[in-house]
DNA sequence: AATGAATGAGAGTTCATTCAT
DNA sequence: GATGAATGAACTCTCATTCAT
């Protein structure tokens, strides 16, 4: 009986609901408890549906992280997409753009902080998380690529891939310290402190 | 209840070479399959030892992992007391000094690579290790602030505090892209960068 | 953390037939070996149980022993109640009344004889037994005095609540004397031996 | 090479001293954490001699309480035999000999006490532990029965050999209640109390 | 489609006992 | 004689997954 093992994709609306409900009781208890400290049992009685219903949408407990990675990704994306657009414009306001795309990324980060901890947390041995965080990584480099490839004349860097990555890290670095990291000085000056870091290593007046 | 719950204190050379055989097979382990997929028989299997030994030597696979922790420690210790002493010197090469930095951070990142990685995944849901971590940064930290406040002349920076720490996560995100990251560029073009980057955040010609 | 660790209440006859296996078997090894001697494998399997089903029924090995004590609770109160009823009769034949309770005690000490042992053997290590068995001790007491207090004239005795303890307590040692111990002689001998104490001590003619 | 498993028997003071330490440590864990939840190293380090020694001075666990036993038998023996001693005399008081019994029979197990229990507690399952305490019982109920045949002016029984057990299980129940339990009354009223149920069953007047 | 009782391998840990030194 | 490190079977308990209903 091939097929009768398949996962179900739910269409009608009391299936997609109850998908619903074990991923959103999954994020709760990953948040909460961490990945191996989250049983499947538990997250179906959180969601309310028995467990042999949540293998039938879900092969296993990673695919249920998956997906929600996925949806977290997505999330990321909408928000890197649009800082990709904004760079067709003819005129920007890089110090406005930095400190925008800054200011964001960590309400995002903070609004996912305990899910981003537990896929930093599961990324080290699962081949598939660290393949989409990597992607995601390489999408939001090569917006910077674009970015300084366009405005050869306003920053004034020698190797321009290294360079991109080099911006990444930083910005991505301060962000995490900010969204993360139980700081001793106020996040405002760390910001204001980080994007000046930006703004010199790319020339821009601050 | 102290006594015989009480954790054995190698002295002997056969004994001492036990539980260093128990440290590096849970090392190798720890690095290959992570802390939760690896067992504590396992580890003593590994190292030629009887599950019972090994729990002779440490209470717990917790604590395995905590003294593998602190060995790690010990040994980015050193690095960082060499760098702190540097700076007593009348004269510093700046530029000189990140370098050096920068290769030997590498270096000793590319060493316990896995390890770290495995720590990493760990912070978030163990205060120990988030502890020691965040300890290690803290002194790292404190070592550039007293950096920038003894050469104020030379660096131009409003907010020093803030500085010090954009300044810590500028290095070592750097550091952590060169020696953990599969880059698509070459590594020496990376140090370039991050080290211009730095160079100019702290507005030191390059 | 409540939920997925939860005990599982049956309510299916099939449910309900296993937990009943569960502690049937138990009953039997604690009988057989002794609690300590009894492992919760070794029950499952006589079981015909898997462990894990053991563990979705039973918080843990003590748990069973602690059921198993309260259904043999339950038999005693039964018939300590009828017992305490019977005084409510404006006549009543003490010397029937004390060999009848004498006997029926004596064949239910029977009945649980081993599980009884076992129950003493943990009494002294366990707080939880200590007080059920302590509770039980005092109700027949409360019976007792209760019985002397509303028959001074033909009891006599001075100091009525010590009264209730020692005769308690003689009671008590002839129905274990009889019921778990290999004697040398009849068992219809000790009974009435037995009664004559009582009958003498309360100065009721035999 | 026979004997050399043998068990030493310690001739030389050092060694008999290191035994009574074993013995004594034994002891000491024995009561506070019960037979089961103390292991052999423990008492080893208790008794600051190696484990190894240990296991030559005894063969297992068992034996190192079975030689408690013994001891303790011994005292309590020491008390019966006085006990038998005083039968011998023409005239005894028996109001007196009772009482004095009690008393004493009351603080050795007093001493004991922890002891006493943990011993009750293994009797069930251990027939050699068995053996030894129904000796004891069989020989304090012969005096008893001695007693009664010697008196049999004095005590008017009908079935001597019955009275002789339920006189012992009497004075044994009243010296355990008042030992071990947690008595709401004070004591001394339920020995009074006690002897006179003796008293009055064997029909000396109180 | 859905249930949830049942599985059983395997986790972490203990400890009576042995034996090389 | 003495040591105490080492053993390893056995313990209690968990949980991802299955499958009869």
């Amino acid at each position: 009986m091939p097929g009768s093992n398949a996962i179900r994709m739910p269409r009608q609306k009391r299936s997609i609901e109850k998908k619903e409900r074990i991923l959103s009781a999954a994020y709760a208890l990953f948040c909460e408890k961490g990945y191996y400290r989250t049983s499947t049992p538990e997250i179906a009685e959180r969601a309310q549906v028995s467990t042999g219903c949540l293998y039938s949408y879900f092969t296993d407990k990673h695919m249920i992280f998956m997906e929600l990675l996925g949806r977290c990704q997505q999330e990321f994306g909408t928000l890197t997409n649009m800082f990709q657009k904004k760079l067709q414009h003819s005129f920007i306001d890089f110090q406005e753009y930095f400190r925008s795309y800054f200011v964001q990324m960590i309400d995002i980060h903070i609004k996912y902080k305990n899910f981003f901890l537990e896929m930093t947390a599961l990324y080290h041995s699962d081949a598939e998380i660290q393949f989409h965080l990597d992607q995601n990584k390489e999408q939001i480099q090569d917006t910077l690529l674009r970015l300084m490839r366009q405005s050869t004349d306003l920053f004034h860097v020698h190797d321009i891939e290294a360079a991109a990555i080099v911006l990444y890290e930083m910005i991505d670095a301060f962000i995490d310290r900010v969204a993360f990291y139980e700081n001793k000085i106020d996040q405002e000056r760390i910001i204001k402190e980080g994007l000046r870091a930006v703004y010199r290593y790319l020339d821009i007046a601050d």
